[in-house]
DNA sequence: AGGTGGACCCGAACGC
DNA sequence: TGCGTTCGGGTCCACC
């Protein structure tokens, strides 16, 4: 559920928090949020040290700290933070971890499903972590039709399949994916190798008002009360709208599995067209 | 090498 | 009512 728009607005509320303040003291609930590591060594290295930035790529989280050293967060299904005075998040259900700052407030962590990971790196191991992980910032000036030309040519997977691989294309999960297709008109089954350059314009154009959309209405909260943010879920045209019409031409939208996932398209709007 | 499917995890929703 | 089963989501890894 966390993709780009969601990790952007945790980012953006996490950001004033943060700041300038320092990690007095961290306490690590459960060790499979550091795995490999030893949970107390991963708790001393990030005590006493100072946040410097805020930021995102893709769908990690960077806490960026004044010794060089990040925090990496990847929230995964169910990952999320509180804030409140210190000692009040004692019984945060599912808690993780828990940041004492120096203000006197407190920042827990909690994870339903235990899928989440906090990775601290040096300085020198940042940029290869994600270089390995992650591709272009889609509203970024490196999200190119060109790059996307380059990354898509002669695929045979299918065209969801490929954008949801987050070294074409940092941060889209199933429900923006879905999104971006819809807006491209683009068939979610056709292989990725296919498309025109018509076709990869609009990927791209699709991909980055989906994802300022759901910026926009800070995010997906598909109401099971673990990721509860923002009102996305409201304006959704193709995710999770299997029998409700198409907001274009009011045919259908018909939902489906590919490699695994739920996968929502419009029949019509979203057919596959000849090449050009 | 590219592609695919299972593992990880747990609560909600569903079927009996 | 109570039980068991299925599902989903992002990423990694083993396998084809």
């Amino acid at each position: 559920m966390p993709e780009l728009p969601e990790v952007e607005t945790v980012r953006r509320q996490l950001e004033p928090v943060l700041l300038g303040r320092t990690f007095e003291r961290v306490e690590i609930d459960d060790a499979r949020l550091v795995r490999p590591h030893d949970p107390v060594e991963v708790a001393a290295e990030l005590s006493g040290e100072r946040v410097d930035a805020v930021e995102r790529r893709g769908k990690y989280l960077i806490v960026r700290f004044e010794s060089g050293r990040v925090l990496l967060v990847h929230l995964r299904m169910t990952g999320s933070f509180r804030h409140g005075r210190r000692g009040s998040l004692q019984d945060v259900a599912h808690r993780r971890a828990v940041v004492t700052l120096e203000n006197g407030s407190d920042v827990a962590y909690r994870d339903v499903r235990r899928f989440g990971t906090w990775v601290v790196l040096e300085p020198d191991e940042i940029e290869p972590y994600l270089a390995t992980r992650v591709g272009p910032e889609p509203l970024g000036t490196h999200f190119t039709t060109a790059f996307l030309r380059n990354r898509l040519a002669d695929r045979s997977a299918a065209l969801k399949a490929a954008i949801l691989d987050q070294r074409t294309v940092a941060g889209l999960g199933n429900i923006y994916a879905d999104e971006s297709l819809w807006r491209a008109r683009l068939d979610p089954r056709a292989p990725a190798g296919a498309l025109s350059a018509h076709d990869l314009a609009a990927l791209r154009r699709g991909i980055r008002a989906a994802l300022r959309r759901g910026i926009a209405k800070e995010g997906t909260d598909l109401g099971d009360g673990v990721y509860a943010t923002g009102s996305m879920q409201d304006a959704l045209n193709a995710y999770g709208r299997d029998g409700e019409p198409c907001r274009r031409c009011r045919v259908p939208i018909v939902k489906t599995r590919l490699g695994g996932r739920g996968t929502w398209f419009c029949p019509v709007c979203q057919a596959a067209r000849a090449p050009d």
